[in-house]
DNA sequence: CCGTATTTGTCCGTATGTATG
DNA sequence: ACATACATACGGACAAATACG
């Protein structure tokens, strides 16, 4: 009856991973599990959660899989329908672009917070990223380059010492890859210029808590603003095949 | 058996409220039923929530209850430890800072939005706030001040067009509430100074968006700035209690 | 538009393990 | 060490809403 879509499902996970997961609740683990399937773009952004299938396919009963579902929902990832279920959660680009100013303003934050917590040793490593980058950028070494950007940003949100900041802005990152131009906030990501980088690292280093906290706060509109030219460019490709073919 | 504390709980709600909250899912409507809850303070910080005692004053199973309390141990309200059970989410003074500093970060962006949004009749609106709050706070009328304080804030933020900041900036705000130095919370929010809400608007009124941004953004942190005084003062006396007497 | 199959929402009973005094 | 209370998780059940042919 439900074979034709089960077989899929049965695919993407094996039941089995409980004994690795046990150490929270399994509430707790199933939620992870979802997240991770989510994040990774393994269930995508409209895509429907079968309960049924769902707790069969993690051996697990539907009480504990509606809990791990109810708490994704309400931190954004998951959307509850009355009745017809729950989907995972798709964001427009208008939504994209407020979640890109608020993770500007909390981005623009830690820089004015870091500037009370510089010390030489964290300038030293920073500037140790940045030579990195500017090694990375200059080879064209792409692969290499997005996940050095990565850890320089989690360096620097997490040297703030402020985990409710931390927890915030991860948030936020997290909910962008719900965007269905998932593509697009990558690419926004990536063409991203060193200046930018040393500006924030040298406004640290002068000690200037506002210009730190632009210099910051405009990294991350920067992105936003490739993000939404490169949007643009999608929408108007759709229009195009629409009307032209 | 368990009479001695069931009574207590009884008080607090009665069951019966459910036909009006079958709007939504019983899930949904527990969930709102106990944020108000704890937002008013009838649940307090560190609080525990018995499972079966609560169902039993909803009148449900423990399914739905459970499925409400996840969501709001997501949304920074509960804390849920592993087979202990849950609890009224407690803030310290630390996080309670923490907080204020990501608010005055979301205040501030509201700020800098607006600058793009500000119209002759919203300056006319806003304007009548500050007049109406300056009467208010010559009358020391510090009841109708209050609300109308809060009106104003509130009225700055939906005025950005945000959905997403909105919803951010009042997670934040709910969030606060669980400081147990609420007291102190609602301090540092009422000696509020015109001066400080009459740069806002006047900042607004320029168009200058970093001007906006940082009056907006010390608006909140001058407030913080009020609740730490308020919580040393209160730790001080704490101490002096124990050493002294 | 109608009838059927599917799925969700909710309840109940119960077994098991864990914390607490 | 023991007993109690409680949270976790399971499975079955059924009504109601929804999706589908």
């Amino acid at each position: 009856m439900a074979n034709q879509t089960s077989d899929k499902v049965n695919t993407v996970l094996q039941a089995g991973d409980l004994e690795l997961l046990r150490t929270s609740s399994l509430t707790g683990a199933v939620e992870k599990e979802l997240e991770h399937l989510i994040l990774t773009g393994e269930l995508k952004p409209g895509e429907r959660l079968n309960e049924i299938r769902l707790s069969n396919r993690f051996g697990i009963s539907r009480g504990p899989l509606r809990e791990a579902t109810r708490s994704l929902a309400a931190r954004g990832l998951l959307d509850v329908v009355r009745n017809r279920g729950v989907f995972v959660r798709s964001i427009s680009v208008k939504e994209a672009l407020e979640i890109y100013d608020l993770r500007a303003a909390i981005f623009g934050l830690a820089g004015r917070l870091l500037v009370d917590h510089v010390t030489d040793e964290m300038l030293a490593t920073l500037n140790d990223y940045l030579q990195r980058m500017d090694a990375l950028a200059e080879q064209r070494n792409f692969d290499d380059y997005y996940p050095t950007n990565l850890a320089f940003h989690d360096h620097l949100i997490g040297a703030t010492g402020s985990a409710s900041l931390v927890n915030e802005y991860h948030g936020l990152v997290d909910r962008l890859h719900l965007c269905r131009a998932k593509g697009l906030v990558q690419a926004g990501g990536l063409a991203v210029s060193n200046r930018e980088h040393r500006e924030m690292v040298d406004s640290l280093a002068a000690g200037d808590k506002l210009r730190a906290q632009e210099a910051f706060f405009r990294h991350v509109e920067r992105s936003k603003r490739r993000f939404e030219m490169a949007a643009e460019a999608d929408a108007r490709e759709d229009e195009e095949k629409r009307d032209g073919r």
